[in-house]
DNA sequence: AAGCAATATCGTAATATTGCGATATAAATA
DNA sequence: TATTTATATCGCAATATTACGATATTGCTT
C-alpha cells in the first residue's frame, strides 16, 4: 500500500503521467522557463538564479532529464541544458485532444 | 525540510506546476481519458472501469477538481464529471511556448 | 421507517518526494 | 601538484502522496 499502481495502466497513460509529473513542481517549471528564455541554460547560472541549493537544483534537473523534457550537453567544463521538445509535444497533444474531443459542458449529463 | 517551497516562486509558476502535478498520476490520466471519450463521466462507471478502489478514485477526482481540470455536477443522484478546459489550456499554452520560444538544439551552447 | 445505491470522508500504513549538508568527481588553472 | 570551479551523488529528516478499509452522508426505493 502507498505505492503508485503503474502496472495496472498501459504504457501511454504511464508515460503521459510521468512527463506531467516532472512538470508538476514549481522549481522545475521555473527551470524550464529559464532555459526557454535562455536566461540560463548553464547549470551554474540556474543555481544562481533560483532560490534553491545546488544539490536540489541538480536533483530537479535530473528529474527533468529522466522525463525527457530537457537534454544536457557538456560545454567546456559546464553543463548546458536545452529543451527537449518530444516529451512536451506529447502532453501538449494530449491536452489538445482532451480539449477538442471531450463533449462540451452542456452536452455532458 | 521536505516541503515544496512554493513561496519562493511566483503565482503563474505555482499554478502551472499545480495543474501539471494533478495530471502527473496514471490514474488521473486514465480518468481524464475516460471522461473525454465519455466512456464514463459518471463516477460509478469510473469505479467499475478502473482497477482501483472507490475511495481511491474519489480522492483522485477531488484532486482533478481542485486543479481545475474537471468540473462535477449532480445528475439525479449521480456525480457527473466533465473536462474543464481552462486549466488544460493553460498548460497547453505553456508547452507550446516552451516549444516555440526555446532556442533550437543546435543554437544552444 | 428500513434498506439500498452512490459518493465522500476519515484514519492509517506504505511509499515517494523534497531539500540540503556533506562529500565525491572531474576538469581547469595556478 | 594543490586549488579552484562546476556538477553529481549520498544520506537523512521533514513532509507529501497513494491506496484502501471502515465509516459517514445523502437521496432514492420499497
Amino acid at each position: 500500500m502507498g505505492a503508485t499502481k503503474t502496472d495496472v495502466f498501459d504504457d501511454r497513460v504511464n508515460r503521459l503521467a510521468s512527463v506531467a509529473k516532472a512538470m508538476g513542481h514549481p522549481a522545475r517549471i521555473a527551470i524550464l522557463t529559464q532555459i526557454m528564455t535562455q536566461k540560463s541554460c548553464i547549470n551554474k547560472d540556474l543555481v544562481e538564479e533560483l532560490p534553491l541549493a545546488q544539490p536540489t537544483i541538480s536533483q530537479h534537473l535530473k528529474e527533468l532529464k529522466r522525463a525527457g523534457l530537457i537534454a544536457g550537453s557538456i560545454d567546456e567544463n559546464r553543463m548546458c541544458y536545452c529543451i527537449d521538445r518530444d516529451g512536451l509535444k506529447e502532453i501538449m497533444q494530449y491536452c489538445q485532444e482532451l480539449i477538442a474531443e471531450s463533449p462540451a459542458d452542456d452536452q455532458c449529463c
